[in-house]
DNA sequence: GTGAAAGCGCTAACAG
DNA sequence: CTGTTAGCGCTTTCAC
């Protein structure tokens, strides 16, 4: 079936272009009847709009990209299912791209970008520096984590550095003395662990604990690297009553060696977590975590990108989003606790 | 900083549009000086090829939409990330479109689709029937999944029947009777559920089992549903003594409901789930369950469908991707077993 | 090898 | 309220 153009509907309807267009876009100012008339020659000839026609002209594309390391990590997928949700609402579709935390994907996402690729970017940088992002103004950016952005940047974050605090100070709360912190990458420390580790330490540190680095078990991401590197470090015979991890998928795998290895979890060893995915209410026992306020987050940089789009030209907004730690069984708020039952409650909760 | 156009490009280089136009896009037939020269002109000038003037002249979007249900379900952001993957290889952006498996976000996708939304459409139905998904013809589409496709249309899916059946097969093999099936849809069933349900009810009638209605539990899908579920079929004193899980997030749930009710698994009751997400390989015990041939599922469909693309014009091909059987912990193979170690080795093999 | 001109399908002034 | 006329930025015949 040939292609039908506005043209076409405008001549089987026996007017101007224009007078489609304004139908077709619900604009105002078209009489009941001329818009019926229209509407008729549309579905006759089985009319659909050309986006890509509309694009050039307006110079929208209606989309926005999204990069973010891999869609398959849960935190990541739950962040591009709610930048999904609320960027349809805000009449805009998603363009994901993932970079693998590969410094070249991160700059093609960045910099070679193609004009009419997106109307923006909300971009979660894992390797790209400060200088290097600072070197692209055409297309309006915002930037998720917590790497430092350029002036001209918006930015949105949690205080991974507070938050990792708090979990700290909620073990040594616990009673605990021995912690362990698992899960950061065993080559280069990305900006994220780095941060965490800060808190880690310096709750440790504001409690007279020594920092011990054997106590620092990089595993290179994921459950099963957890999984590995913490059974090693049990059967090696380690010593530890807690464990604080960079992520969920860790703390899962963390808590899986340890219960291999015969700990009782909380009671012998304690384990937290990090991003509040679907698994921490259903894994055994349940897994005390921080939870950043996705909607928060998600809502701020939508907007901040939209008014960016938009046009807004003013030098970069840095927002810190609000988080919760949620103690659930694994590492249960106030001293030590049997296995016993219960969902989570939140304790902490972070600033803006 | 003005969009520099081709046109720039050409002034400032003192050539023809047509000329750089083949220096970006890398034709032959372009002297080296010549190509040189251009480059320069493109570098000095900061030239970026806007997309959407390319789209509108080749009438291609360079990109593929995929519709799914939720991203934020393990499994499909599995398939996501696999979809993107390979559709950059092939030179494709991928939209992602949720429909949360509704109606109207499906009837959106498939027939009111604005022509230059994309090239092609990657569709993993779970509410529109065989007839509306046949009410259209304009944008190359291939069906991911078990809902009959129009015969114009390309589809790709495993053979659930079967796989549901193994999974039961093993179970009784193991020696169970009381096989519950848990974590369809609570009012209207899903095909996927169907066909599933089917499955498990004929390995069940081949071995002279009755089919106990109270034993097919909906939860109305995720882990939470089945924790709350299971737990309250076993606190009301249901006897069984395996579950068959839709997928591996009912799995968890049920997992978690017999722990807390007290059962070993897989000592005093099997779960097996359906996916293969990360987390089978993470919860304790690790998890038995079907999994699919992603790759090649992905693989496949994608083949088909940049076949349309570039014109192919034939009936709809079926094909059927294989999936195996992963006995872990909670189903071991051969009977009963303790919850001791080791990881999960495959047994059965679904073909295609 | 390279240039000129004609669209791709739509929107947006600007008249009327 | 509606029609006319230019483009948006690029690719592509077809000459040169």
């Amino acid at each position: 079936m040939a292609r039908v153009r506005l043209q076409d509907v405008a001549d089987h309807a026996g007017v101007s272009m224009k007078t489609v267009s304004n139908v077709v876009r619900d604009q105002p100012y078209v009489s009941e009847a001329m818009r019926a008339r229209v509407q008729r020659s549309i579905d006759a000839l089985g009319y659909r709009p050309n986006l890509v026609g509309r694009q050039l002209a307006t110079g929208r594309t209606g989309s926005i990209a999204l990069g973010i390391p891999r869609l398959a990590q849960p935190y990541f997928a739950r962040l591009a299912s709610l930048v999904s949700d609320r960027a349809r609402e805000l009449g805009y579709r998603v363009l994901i791209v993932e970079t693998n935390s590969q410094l070249d994907a991160e700059r093609a996402l960045a910099q070679r970008l193609d004009a009419g690729f997106a109307d923006g970017v909300l971009f979660q940088p894992s390797r790209m520096t400060t200088e290097e992002l600072a070197g692209r103004d055409d297309l309006p950016m915002v930037l998720l984590g917590e790497s430092t952005p350029p002036a001209s940047m918006d930015r949105v974050c949690i205080d991974n550095v507070a938050a990792a605090h708090d979990v700290t100070e909620h073990l040594i709360a616990a009673g605990r003395r021995r912690i362990a912190f698992v899960g950061h990458e065993v080559e280069e420390l990305s900006d994220t662990s780095m941060l965490r580790i800060a808190g880690y330490e310096r709750a440790l540190a504001a409690h007279g604990i020594a920092v011990d680095p054997e106590l620092l078990i990089a595993t290179g991401g994921g459950a099963e690297g957890a999984v590995r590197e913490v059974g090693a470090a049990l059967a090696a015979g380690l010593e530890i009553d807690a464990i604080a991890c960079r992520d969920d998928l860790a703390a899962l795998g963390a808590l899986r060696a340890a219960q291999r290895h015969g700990l009782r979890v909380p009671d012998d060893i304690m384990i937290t977590g990090w991003d509040d995915i679907f698994m921490t209410e259903v894994s055994y026992p349940s897994l005390t975590t921080i939870s950043p306020n996705l909607d928060e987050l998600v809502g701020t940089a939508l907007g901040f990108l939209t008014e960016r789009i938009d046009g807004l030209d003013q030098p970069g907004r840095h927002v810190v989003v609000p988080y919760e730690l949620v103690a659930r069984e694994s590492a249960p708020a106030g001293g030590g606790g049997g296995t016993g039952a219960g969902a989570g409650t939140s304790a902490a909760t972070g600033t803006a």
